[in-house]
DNA sequence: AACGTTTATTTTCGCTATGCAAAATAATAG
DNA sequence: CTATTATTTTGCATAGCGAAAATAAACGTT
């Protein structure tokens, strides 16, 4: 009874979503539907427990029939994420606003695939009982972790931690272990649907997610919604820098770290001096310069309102990138546009939301176009008509 | 009476046109609507001149109700298309299968705005008295011309050689001169759509276009519509190659030849002889690495299914960089999934059906997504429910 | 060769969901 | 108490669906 199927239904959540509490008119507005439309939907989304409304505080003191706010109720649309780091299992509960109600994680002994999802569904089945909720309170989960999409519809990323699993279907191989619906992605890619849902890019129609971690992924959104291209590898920005040359990878930051005597094993435990220092400034400015290319293709292909920074690379290094990026007065010669706004994410440190976000993305989110096609020049004529025959 | 639009009516249209002739079950089974929708949408574009049935050759000695094709009458949806040459106005009168019915060409002798589009105008009315037709029997005018789009939504773009035309309001300012709806774009985005409805690119979902004429310009069609990004400047691939540095532009093989002692004014005088001679050769074999490249930044943000090129450069030029970027075996490292195919472009030499591609495009085209979302996972649970409680 | 059978496709029919225009309603300011 | 404004309700039109019926060929049988 409660899976959100209508059309407009989906654009409504995805509306409030993007622009935050609205009135009912605003909504017919931004929708382009009759305010009764909106009316009827958004009382069936009140008895599905989705929507909320309040009294409109700017409103109070004004003339006229108070709107009241539509919104989305926070308690509602729980999702359960799950990260598998090669290393570390993370799990967690959200609600729809991408607020943790829960968190968890394990290291992984044992990298066989039983193995881990079989945790995974222990950790999420004590989590959802501590919460006092089950899997029926639940939109679906979400999992995700670091890899390459590969051509088969469907299946898994190719990753090389994980050669060694098998090619996963994630309806009829994930499901039985979490008893909900379950969706998978990359990490990028998830990152980038948690930034759109939950972070600084709800409000943007069309950006582009640079997503620096181990490796480079990305993620592409056009209209509040992921762009994938073929086979899902829409955004692979790492396929732009070379394994074999430097690159503004994680990885890389770890090797020139090591090559400079001082090793570190994960990117959590760069020391803070470490961070500060010569060897991790210097990298970073050859980042910058990779990554000011990198805009400067996104710019002209995409054409995106914003390019997102994010990523597990350690905060400090992010913050310069993307500071100085934004500092930039243009991307290149002949810039006859304005270049994008460059953001910081501010999800990405937690990569279970990003996985979390792939219920609600999947089970709510829809494009935001106008449906009706835009009949700017509805002029009604025909080549072989025979409407000019009077009746 | 005739305008189309019903988005499932936009959408068959689309897949006829992508697709070509398909059967009435065919049809339901590809929008993911029931038969007896199409049945009855089919109908109502017979009766706008719109769609024709013929008998199934394939089907004729089968068992079972004979299916009938259902295809675009080519008659119908005629338009007008003008291109605005620097030197030269073209015009042209098609059909809805991007057959010219008719065309003219006039050399600009005055670039003042109310003269060019006046002689315009003139032209396409004496094409359309010539042809027994008037502006009620087309869908409407495209206009296009060299120029990069700018942020002023609905106005004109900006381009050296019409520098001193005023902002124009398509809309307002341009149907006086031709009595019907008036669309525009520039030259590469019309040729991609003219690819799209009329060329290679029917039958192709997602692709990237790189338009090379004197500049170099793109276009990128997702799922059958043409994605322009802010400002209208997504593909706008000739930003990716600083004008102070060699590129694979048109203007950029004239310099060179220049430099060279065989000074050409336009693009259509380089002789037979010096296009096959060591020059051209080694501009090409530049032209071609720099495509590669830019073909691969494609690949990594766009993921199209085809690449497609095409311009008003010499077609042996054209077909030589198409044909060695086709025989490439990967366009860079780590290419985990195919290359995109690459496609030459079949439309390019005849820049006036970009322009009369866009009314065409504008009147019937519609993404070919599905119109429900995907269900794949239509459970019906919800937080907050109090569906739990019986009734 | 005539005629019923099989098969695939198309159409008809009744119903529901969606959406729109106009009227009614509710709250507030003056 | 009236004007203003935003929302909701009402009545109607359209779009789309599922199921059943109708249709058009070819096959099999006599």
């Amino acid at each position: 009874m409660n899976a959100i199927t209508k059309q407009s239904a989906r654009r409504l959540v995805t509306l409030l979503r993007s622009e935050g509490p609205m009135s009912r008119v605003q909504i017919a507005s931004a929708l382009s539907v009759q305010p009764s439309t909106v009316t009827r939907l958004v009382n069936e989304l009140f008895e599905q427990g989705i929507l909320l409304q309040e009294a409109d505080p700017d409103r109070s003191g004004l003339r006229g029939y108070p709107s009241k706010l539509i919104k989305l109720r926070a308690d509602s649309l729980l999702s359960v994420g799950v990260f598998v780091d090669p290393d570390t299992l993370f799990t967690c509960t959200v609600d729809g606003h991408g607020k943790l109600l829960s968190e968890d994680s394990k290291s992984i002994s044992d990298r066989n695939f039983q193995a881990v999802l079989g945790d995974a569904g222990r950790m999420v089945a004590q989590q959802m009982a501590d919460l006092g909720l089950d899997s029926s309170n639940f939109i679906g989960c979400g999992i995700s972790y670091p890899g390459q999409h590969t051509s088969k519809p469907g299946k898994v990323l190719r990753t090389t931690y994980l050669s060694e699993w098998p090619d996963i279907d994630a309806r009829t191989d994930l499901e039985p272990f979490f008893g909900m619906p379950v969706h998978q992605l990359n990490d990028a890619k998830s990152a980038c649907l948690a930034e759109l849902l939950f972070g600084a890019c709800r409000p943007i129609r069309n950006f582009c997610y640079i997503w620096l971690s181990y490796g480079i992924g990305g993620g592409a959104v056009i209209d509040q919604s992921l762009y994938l291209g073929r086979d899902l590898t829409a955004a692979e920005y790492g396929g732009l820098f070379p394994k074999s040359q430097p690159r503004p990878s994680g990885q890389d930051l770890l090797d020139t770290l090591a090559k400079e005597g001082i090793p570190v094993a994960r990117l959590e435990d760069i020391p803070a001096d470490v961070l500060a220092g010569p060897v991790v400034r210097a990298w970073v400015d050859r980042a910058i310069q990779q990554l000011r290319w990198l805009s400067l293709v996104i710019s002209r292909s995409f054409a995106p309102d914003a390019i997102v920074i994010g990523g597990r690379l350690a905060d400090p290094i992010l913050n310069r990138i993307c500071a100085e990026l934004a500092a930039m007065k243009t991307l290149g010669e002949d810039f006859a546009v304005q270049p994008p706004t460059f953001l910081r994410a501010i999800t990405d440190k937690k990569p279970q939301l990003g996985a979390a976000a792939l219920p609600v993305y999947f089970g709510t989110n829809s494009a935001l176009l106008p449906v009706p096609p835009s009949q700017s020049h509805a002029f009604d004529r025909q080549a072989g008509s025979d409407d000019s025959t009077p009746a």
